[in-house]
DNA sequence: TATGAATGAGCATTCATTCAT
DNA sequence: GATGAATGAATGCTCATTCAT
């Protein structure tokens, strides 16, 4: 048959879509199942018929984000690690990192809000992200900071200390620029780059 | 005077605490003023008696927030940009005030992450963000990139560049290692400096 | 032909019996088409194909039982009334009354609960409870007891007063006993009876 | 002050009878709270504020017919009980037990009622009923049976067997008399007892 | 000034019922 | 003949808010 999706699938899809822009909008607490059902076009009886209850709706995003990335991870992050010792530099590699995962976020906006604030708020999506996206980049960022340490590209300074400059210009893209839209927000990742690497002051190099 | 708060002043302020606290914990939509009147000791009604509706003690709360970060501001952070011809490197200085705004953000964490996880939520707060506290600190390091550039000291780099990544590093601080509570949450605040002037890779200087 | 039944037929079956055991257990109000179509093993829209509504299945129980129990006394308990010249005493027909409406509730005991538990909330099934059982028992019991009392054998006492114990008796056993589950339950029918004969006192005889 | 109960009080009770008698009426399942607090004069709301729920509100009423019922126990009949050896015949006893406890439920005949629709599909008052009414009837009507017997004045016959004519015809009186209102209603007890004492046959005295 | 009693609009959730397939 | 997807009115319950005392 042509159509790929059972009907039941395409609605159960519809009310997570439309869950994901109005947690987004207004938070999962401020957000009733009553404006999730009218902005996807089924009832409210469907939206329990499917997700059993409000926050299982919310269990469902997280989850699905946390495979999403954990596929991406797997499929993307990974091979290019492995590939690293075909002669991509450490820094070309955190560069094609920082890049994926930037995008990986930008594309799921929405649903990466949802986490960011509920995180802060659900014991259990707070586990979630530490475990799930947090412990992944720590392990992909130890993996090339380790062997950019080893190669003699990359200072020797505490991973963590690494960790702070790098992905705190990474979560500030993601966070401020994207998400709250501050600091103009264009992209220039090269002079980023450069300037993390070369460091802000003139004469360095 | 030995009393240098009236009584009702006293109950203000512990309902504020409390009301900070709890929202701190569950978020503004899943606090509840029953649980605030408990946590502050005095009824429901008392609290309408003040603040006369729920809202307004989030309003207070950010609007406290940002009086004192401007206040600190003008005690704090201008007076050291002014003395900055005194002889301070815009290194020491750039220093001094990551340090001191940290130890602002700090000292108020509760309320800090109120006000992070609320302007995700609620246009009026994010504007105030944005106006109060992000305007303030964008002045502050335009001040004192363009200093650092003028001086010779600092990467002839845009200032949203040079943004990205000492207020990255910043807000990853606060964030992510104070309030999110990960990547171990040491200070070494020299050494990350350290790193963020000279940058990442090895030999550079 | 080797099957008695229709599918459809047996399917109505099912679902009726399904119903009448989740209706005993939890009461009309408490149980759920939902609940009522996995006991009997088929959709919802099923049950609602053949009995339009969830009230009708109620209605259909609560008839089955009085078309059975009129059935039941048109073969069994008149036709005893009328051998009852041909030597059997009133408290021997007595006895085989109770013993044959006994066994009746007895073999459709979550029917019995159904009508038992329903007649107090619903006056329909109140109405058909008194009109159909009640006034079967009344009639039926009158006939004995004039004849008893014609025939000199029970006491000339009115007919309700005699109605009160006997009856109160039986019921006793099926709502209290059987049903309950309290007073032990053991059925000793020929001493319950001596002792309703003969009285509680001693030396009556 | 005059007036012995402060206003929660009697808000608090307005909200019991008004459930007891919508419940008593349509059955618990079928009463709404809505309907409970329009017949009691008050919000929903307050329902909640001093139940917390609607199932606290129906153990309520249980609980509240236990106390009273135990209270009247050790009030009435257990004083009836110790007054025995004062002359009072096992007969007269049980006479007055019958008389006071009927007296009893009349009084409370929506309780009652709802008590004995609710027990039937609700293990937990079954439960209560078992332990509470039941046990102590079957513990009081021991006492005078064993009595009865060791004085001569009653038949020798299985204490279980005694109580199914005894009780059968006592709740017939409460449940098919008063409660359904099938068989005329008229008390005559005292030809009751005198029937259920001298057997229903004739010539036995 | 402070309370606690009361409210009622609004919420998540349930469930009998409909209907296209 | 039977299903399962979808509905929406109704329910128990919550909570910000009001107000008499």
């Amino acid at each position: 048959m042509a159509d790929p999706m059972k009907k039941s699938e395409r609605t159960k899809q519809k009310i997570l879509e439309a869950t994901i822009e109005n947690i987004a909008e207004n938070g999962y607490a401020s957000t009733t199942t009553k404006e999730i059902a009218q902005n996807a076009g089924v009832s409210e009886g469907t939206i329990f018929k499917y997700y059993g209850t409000k926050s299982k709706l919310l269990q469902e995003i997280v989850e699905d984000l946390m495979h999403e990335f954990h596929d991406y991870s797997v499929n993307h992050a990974f091979p290019e690690l492995i590939k690293q010792n075909d002669g991509a530099s450490p820094r070309q590699l955190l560069r094609n990192l920082m890049e994926e995962r930037a995008e990986f976020f930008r594309e799921r906006k929405a649903a990466t809000k949802v986490i960011l604030q509920e995180m802060m708020v659900n014991e259990s999506i707070a586990k979630t992200f530490k475990e799930g996206i947090w412990g992944e980049m720590e392990r992909v960022t130890d993996a090339i900071f380790d062997e950019g340490k080893r190669a003699g590209e990359f200072v020797d300074v505490d991973n963590r200390i690494l960790r702070r400059t790098v992905l705190g210009t990474f979560f500030f893209r993601i966070i401020f620029e994207e998400i709250l839209g501050v600091n103009g927000g264009e992209e220039k990742i090269e002079e980023t780059l450069d300037l993390l690497f070369a460091g802000l002051e003139e004469g360095g190099e």
